[in-house]
DNA sequence: ATATATTTTTAGAGTGGTCTAAAATATTTA
DNA sequence: TAAATATTTTAGACCACTCTAAAAATATAT
């Protein structure tokens, strides 16, 4: 059995692999848990102990078979209770991070499956993420950046790109919202803002920055 | 803020306080938590300090206002999450008591609130105890023990008065479940065995010791 | 009312996770 | 390639929570 933290440990160290291809250095590592370097070196020695990572001194780190395991297992429990806030409680998209992160360490006997069964065995997360399985498979599907829609075509926005709080914040402020219907109006071609319909009720001007990170699926 | 610790040292204080009149000994704290009393002297020294409790060497404690508003609260959380457990997740009685244990200390933001609107405002937990309201104040409810059920009535089943695991599972096992429809077929008045039917579907036969363990109403 | 038993507290220590300051190693630049 | 800079590790310490062993206070029994 794991603690919390050594889970977060593991979960941020699969979260930098997935972008970089090399080891995982401790300052990456430091910066994303809000802790010390030293603390990292601390905590790398536990979980080499534990064999979840290889460690050589000042090479930095790799998660090993057992260690990625348990790391799409936390994401899968991460996104599925993202799913439960959004879709049962209806929490806003801005609101779900610091939840889901607490939540996601609650993986007591059969919590998590009996969860998946009762969202009905969703693929995505609400930001469009994919939920891995039990044997820590990703689903892939087909979605395109609204960029690339094509005009007065309507689409179902999957989800977004990136995550930041301001952005989330903003777009729940123009009523774009997970699974809402985006149909674009007009695109302005020498600054790529573009004017959308959302659910057919609400018209806004998007700027390409913020078009670029909404994935969607025309109908 | 408080640790989870710190969380269930209170909420154990208030369910002792809530039994005997007096002050709560450290041994009766130490005997529910599963620590040495050593540890629960210190503990009670750090409560004292955020003024939780009141605290007079080798007299026990007691909870203060703030103590007791932290308590129901936990309490309400931990009896709201039984009740999602159990109604949307379908686990059984005996299931949920660590799984609740442990959510109880989920309760960022307003998690708690929209659960409670999702659930649609339960007011009892599927053993039948009140879910306090946020501002602690618990409902009651006219329940008898199935013992003084007349014979051929038909009853919902409220909840249960003890909570042992064994206990759970036997009546798991008998088809006894939150909210199942109990009639008294036949009482043996020489050791008050009784002969009962579950929803219409299954015939049991209930010592008299489990059969005043269960909350019902009539119909 | 004093001896005995029980309960509670103190003292000192261990573990998990963190820190700062300084030393060791690696990387970059001139 | 040697010096300057950046990264990483070690050493020593602290906090929260726990323990054991022993001392102190309280309760019980003869």
């Amino acid at each position: 059995m794991l603690t919390q933290t050594e889970e977060n440990y593991i979960k941020i160290i699969y979260r930098i692999a997935e972008k970089e291809k090399k080891s995982v250095s401790t300052n990456a590592i430091s910066d994303l848990m809000g802790t010390q370097p030293a603390s990292v070196t601390d905590m790398i020695k536990k979980l080499a102990e534990k064999e979840l990572v290889t460690y050589e001194k000042y090479k930095g780190v790799n998660l090993t078979a057992s260690g990625i395991k348990i790391a799409t297992q936390l994401i899968r429990n991460n996104r599925l209770w993202k799913t439960f806030l959004v879709e049962k409680l209806r929490f806003g998209w801005h609101q779900i991070d610091q939840i889901a992160d607490d939540l996601e360490h609650m993986h007591t006997s059969d919590l998590i499956s009996r969860l998946d069964a009762f969202l009905d065995y969703p693929k995505f997360d609400p930001f469009g993420d994919p939920i891995p399985n039990t044997e820590g498979k990703f689903t892939i599907r087909h979605q395109m950046s609204l960029t690339e829609l094509p005009d007065l075509k309507p689409a179902m926005l999957l989800g977004i790109k990136e995550q930041h709080n301001e952005l989330l914040k903003h777009l729940s402020q123009i009523h774009i919202k997970p699974g809402c219907e985006i149909t674009i109006i007009h695109k302005n071609s020498y600054d790529q803002t573009m004017q959308v319909s959302i659910d057919g009720r609400h018209n806004e001007i998007l700027s390409k920055e913020v078009a670029q990170v909404l994935l969607v699926r025309p109908r």
